[in-house]
DNA sequence: TTGATGTGCAACTGTGGGGTTGCACATCAA
DNA sequence: TTGATGTGCAACCCCACAGTTGCACATCAA
């Protein structure tokens, strides 16, 4: 595990809040959308979807670009598949780990 | 998304907090050890060390037994794999949605 | 029984982060 | 050009939570 590649921490990060787990919900089901937009679907203001945003860019499950005086934002998966990798390992090892020590308990 | 089954939150919210990923670490490694000696590999108390433990026994991350007047735990690998098959099929959905999206785009 | 070791509970502190509001600036349609 | 709409920045509040310390209680070996 050694807490995992640093990518891998900010995805676990940016998972763990309800709201920005709202928020990408909300944005995979628009497809494209502004913060604005996504905040009106959301009992929080569109300042605090923006800081969301940002976590969740800073992740990378999350792109944005800019339309004119818009800025849209749409999911990623690829991260979101990484992370999903990693957790499959690290609990491959600790299978792995947990069969030894019995092994070792029944000689 | 829907912020997933219940246990899926839980599992988040734990591996969101770095020490308590170093916890898990060196309970792999260990295999099998109270709070007082997890303590003794990281820059923290055992106080603090029990505390997250309860939470990633809430979690499922983690099993503890007591054995004399120790209590040992153990590292629960299922959730994770529980965890990892959200991800991917949040992941999948996410694809899914996106091809949707440019298909659209492009008619 | 006594000392040593370990657990469990409680109170306290400090800070990071989620949330808000207010305002300045940019961009579009008329 | 002007009003409307939207973004971006900054300051601020508040609370959950990571971490600490102190102490009472339980269990073991001698």
């Amino acid at each position: 595990m050694t807490a995992g590649p640093g990518a891998t921490d900010e995805v676990l990060t940016a998972l763990a809040d309800p709201t920005r787990r709202l928020i990408l919900d909300r944005l995979a089901a628009l497809g494209d959308a502004t913060a604005t937009r996504v905040a009106e679907e959301l009992p929080v203001s569109r300042q605090a979807v923006v800081k969301h945003l940002g976590v969740l860019d800073r992740a990378g499950l999350v792109e944005g670009h800019r339309d004119g005086r818009e800025r849209r934002y749409q999911v990623r998966p690829d991260r979101l598949v990484d992370t999903a990798r990693w957790m499959n390992q690290v609990a491959d090892q600790w299978t792995r780990r947990l069969d030894l020590i019995k092994r070792i308990a029944e000689s």
